[in-house]
DNA sequence: GGGATTTGAGCAAACGTTTGAATATAAGAT
DNA sequence: ATCTTATATTCAAACGTTTGCTCAAATCCC
């Protein structure tokens, strides 16, 4: 305890290993980067040196010189969300495997820290970014800046199409065709929908899914029954204006598991057995779903394959300089709890 | 689509500010760092061009100069598990208020990805580590060698202290004790515990906690009581030997909420009612929790301010140089719910 | 007014790697 | 024996900062 002699031992460098076998600094640099112009003996030896005295790169080096990190940036709204760090584990586990590492900043759902974070990022010299954007993010020049500055940029989820970027998206309007067609096909007739608004993508497409499935059942659509909720008391606020008269839907669809739990609480406490007098379905499968009473029936949307998929054109991006951005959304699926079906 | 001339605008440097004002580099770097040998006017220009040519400070060359990077790493079991997404939620919006930027890497509770991480992070030049050990880690001379290379090095939740370093920890055996107090004082007697092992500091420490609760209630605590679950799925078979023969536990303490969840579905299975004849009591205040049938009685962890103490405390040995590893324990309150309170 | 001190800024080296160009050696073709 | 070609390696510059040292000019002190 007394006399810590705070002893640093310093890292290896190439020169280290060069030294060592009395050869080129060059040389060692290509042999462990196995450059095709290095004997594989030397490649051994070097090998050899390096694991000996436990090299380990330098990046910041690599990158001033070359250009190159081997680091990747993402940006999410919020990393607590089940979803997002879902899809970032996702991530994490394909980049890995490459050699790359994440740096993760979060917006915090707020424009000005969106901004931040890229210029936190671009000054981290990553080799590209992956991002989902803000919900309050109305202006993408910074985003385009990222673009023109080279580096390159996949949107995941919440995009934009004023981007020339690749864009990994969930089928979201495949998720409300389903699940409206789901309630329609067990007997449901007059559907509710608590949505998360126009502004973004998700949430609209998911809307557009519902008016199809409607369409398709030769329903038309009623804007009366249609509000917009985005939290859990959101949820519960907005059921209560629906079921309220007596006269009001016998389904509802939510665009988020959590607006669908503000929704079961209030049938609970109105009375309203789910689902033989309401049906109710969420959107996410968040872990929650599966323990509330009823069970809750949700759309998955795979959201770890969704940040492998992200990753994995990125990846592209960064080796083949592939520049096509068509994507085939990731195929939601629907999960059918108890929440949705009613007893013959 | 044809010709896209893709133009990548090189990024301004130190060296173009300085041209732009013809003066030296150096003078640029140290007025943008606010050194007290320029002069006020000399730092007004230099911030103006600066922001006139967007510059963005390439970390990669300071580093490699100053051997600071303004970049922390952090490994962790699972990126996943609602408890290390909310702590690194509370690290990143900590740490992003100095300026610095967080790496994130998992070690999938792999003892050799864990190694695998350290590398990596290392080879990224971070300033710093915070690490949670994965549950297969014995061995720590990964992270002696992290330490020996004078990066400052800062543990939480998962710890041991065959390092030298700060430890960041929920106060496990209060949560523990007061969970099984609350229990006895219910009116239980007799209390099953299903707890994670004694490898792994924080499930010991809960035991310890158990432990010490049943002695100064003066019951004597029964081995037989007393078994190893992790999952749902073990909660469920555990539940199932304790409560199978009717002489069993009236309540059952798990040290996990997803345990807990195996307990809740035997009971119900076994037509055993919670709490008026079983109580149940979980840990972490997972999000699911609220909304079991009945709600599940737990123990808040406070994720987000542990991560946001490590960060913290990480903060201070990078700056101070601070070499105290004295940590008072995050303090756990337990969170009242149905599942563990009867009527009279 | 001469010497000491303070203030502001420039010079140049260094961090560890990568990479185009140059060189040395060996093998092959004429 | 001479000229090519191929192979294996070295040389030296460069990436964008930071920082110890030097230096010039201004200020101060007696």
């Amino acid at each position: 305890m007394s006399n810590k002699q705070e002893r640093v031992e310093r890292q290896a460098t190439i020169i280290d290993i060069a030294n060592k076998l009395k050869k080129d600094p060059s040389t060692v640099s290509r042999a462990l980067s196995g450059s095709p112009r290095i004997s594989d003996r030397t490649k051994e030896e070097v090998a050899r040196v390096a694991a000996e005295l436990n090299y380990i790169p330098n990046r910041a080096a690599a990158r001033l010189r070359s250009g190159r990190s081997k680091v990747v940036g993402v940006i999410v709204p919020r990393l607590n969300h089940h979803f997002f760090s879902e899809a970032i584990y996702g991530m994490e586990a394909k980049l890995k495997r490459e050699g790359y590492n994440l740096i993760i900043c979060q917006s915090n759902e707020n424009y000005v820290e969106e901004c931040d974070a890229v210029r936190s990022l671009l000054s981290s010299q990553v080799d590209g970014i992956i991002i989902s954007l803000s919900s309050q993010t109305k202006n993408f020049e910074h985003l385009q800046y990222v673009l023109d500055s080279g580096v390159p940029l996949v949107q995941f989820d919440r995009v934009t199409d004023e981007l020339n970027t690749p864009r990994i998206v969930n089928d979201n309007f495949e998720g409300g065709y389903k699940a409206v067609n789901h309630l329609l096909s067990g007997g449901y007739r007059k559907i509710g929908v608590l949505h998360g608004g126009m502004v973004t993508n998700v949430y609209r497409e998911r809307l557009e899914g519902v008016h199809q499935a409607l369409e398709d059942a030769g329903i038309k659509s009623n804007k009366a029954l249609e509000l917009e909720a985005f939290t859990e008391k959101d949820g519960y606020n907005a059921a209560k204006k629906l079921l309220a008269n007596g006269n009001g839907p016998d389904a509802i669809f939510c665009c988020s598991d959590h607006t669908a739990l503000g929704v079961l609480e209030y049938a609970k406490e109105a009375n309203i057995s789910v689902p033989s007098e309401l049906g109710v379905l969420g959107y996410a499968n968040e872990l929650f779903t599966r323990v509330t009473n009823p069970s809750l029936s949700t759309v998955d949307q795979q959201c770890d394959k969704l940040g492998r998929q992200a990753a994995s054109v990125l990846l592209k991006r960064l080796t083949f300089k592939s520049m096509l951005n068509v994507e085939e959304p990731i195929k939601s699926s629907l999960i059918i709890r108890d929440s949705s079906v009613r007893a013959i």
